[in-house]
DNA sequence: GAGTGGTCTAGACCACGCT
DNA sequence: GCGTGGTCTAGACCACTCT
């Protein structure tokens, strides 16, 4: 552990960013886990011999991407993955009237094979390496909406779907957070539409060849590791993908 | 037109969301058009009577939201819509190898009409209000991709669709900007799987029924205003939508 | 009252683009 | 060389939370 303050060098950049890049790195190696009061503007700028409105610069620049949350008269903390979180940061499909809905999920199986080479190559692994691959439903509003097929590297989830363990909660983010200090902070996704499957269609109540909006994510932590690759094919009859940008 | 600062004025908000409200209202009222190069911090701080800090805070706001664009040692400017920035910021769909392409655009039908209810409502006009209505097909790589509806308030637009007016260009909102001082900043899109109509089949050289993904999209201006409703019909054989969030 | 983040100021120096 | 934005500092006061 350097103890020593790198923040002295040069040619480094500016000095807000290598502030920014200590405090990302103290975050992704779980020195300040998630939920964590961080130390306070001053308290840090005395300590890396800055001033405070570099710190200051550096937290805007975290805050404004999710990862840092401030609290006036209470601190600044890291972020956490609630279900509130997650649902608002995570889970775009919304009612055609607007409201967002939780959904309700129902596992079908969870395996654990060998990777296929087009998901051993989205998640960075060797060919064949060994995933964790979850198969599950999810209802919106008590009908069943979503089917879903999720990847994982076995090596990050050691326990995960070995027999006797408990079953998988609702929102899978909160579970990787809390049992295996995995924190999903960005996704890249991909939609398509697709005609259902003979597998779909049984499992969603339609008929084969009904349109589905298919979404192909990739998530990935903070210094952009990717752990999860996730397939949902969507019934967007109630429901719709919402998206907005400036 | 109140030359007068009304800065002054305490109880409305930190200092710098004023001077943010001011820029803005410049913008949007076009007395600072697309393209323009506004005052220095400096000058601006001065005019208002405020630091140059805060000034810097309230453009920062104003940067981070794609209003204004910095050019070190030349100045600030109004963000202008470019076919570059309109085919980054507005064009969300992508090839399957992850290479963006310029849509060509063909027109079928340029149309003055009255509004649909659903319409009227989604663009805030009166039932039964005068709107335009655009009818085109958009090529992806040489291939016929996209079917694509837009309704326009005619009084927004005045000349656009009366006979006799210069064909439609590939990129609206640059005719928008130009032709009506109209600005895009932001857009809602609300995304389903539907299946192919049989005009849409026709159009695209596809089965009806087949998969398409549907983008219904509320574009506005940097007041609020919404000023362009669009359906998208989009084939995803070979292009998909690309949506990314932290 | 003590400690935190939120706002605001005044001034310094640097990096860049123009002329 | 001058004017621009980009970075950095030091210090002030305010608003909020907790004890």
């Amino acid at each position: 552990m350097d103890t020593q303050n790198t923040l002295t060098t040069p040619g480094e950049g500016p000095l807000y960013m290598q502030v920014r890049k200590l405090l990302t790195q103290r975050i992704s190696n779980g020195a300040w886990p998630p939920g964590h009061l961080i130390p306070s503007e001053i308290k840090l700028a005395q300590e890396l011999g800055v001033s405070q409105g570099t710190v200051r610069k550096a937290v805007d620049d975290l805050v404004s991407n999710n990862v840092l949350v401030r609290h006036q008269g209470k601190g600044t903390f890291v972020a956490i993955h609630d279900t509130r979180r997650a649902l608002f940061h995570f889970f775009p499909m919304v009612g055609d009237d607007g409201q967002r809905v939780l959904p309700d999920s129902r596992a079908l199986s969870v395996r654990r094979l060998r990777a296929k080479k087009s998901e051993a190559q989205a998640l960075g692994l060797q060919a064949g390496a060994r995933v964790i691959r979850i198969e599950r439903t999810r209802d919106l509003n008590d009908q069943p909406t979503i089917v879903e097929s999720i990847v994982l590297p076995a090596a990050s989830f050691p326990e995960l779907g070995k027999s006797g363990s408990e079953p998988l909660p609702n929102t899978l983010y909160e579970l990787y957070e809390e049992r295996y200090g995995i924190t999903i902070h960005r996704a890249e996704e991909q939609l398509r539409a697709v005609a259902a499957s003979a597998r779909d269609a049984k499992l969603l109540g339609i008929e084969p060849g009904a349109p589905l909006l298919e979404i192909t994510r990739l998530a990935r932590t903070l210094n952009g590791t990717p752990v999860e690759l996730r397939v949902s094919r969507c019934l967007t009859r109630a429901h719709h993908y919402q998206s907005s940008f400036v």
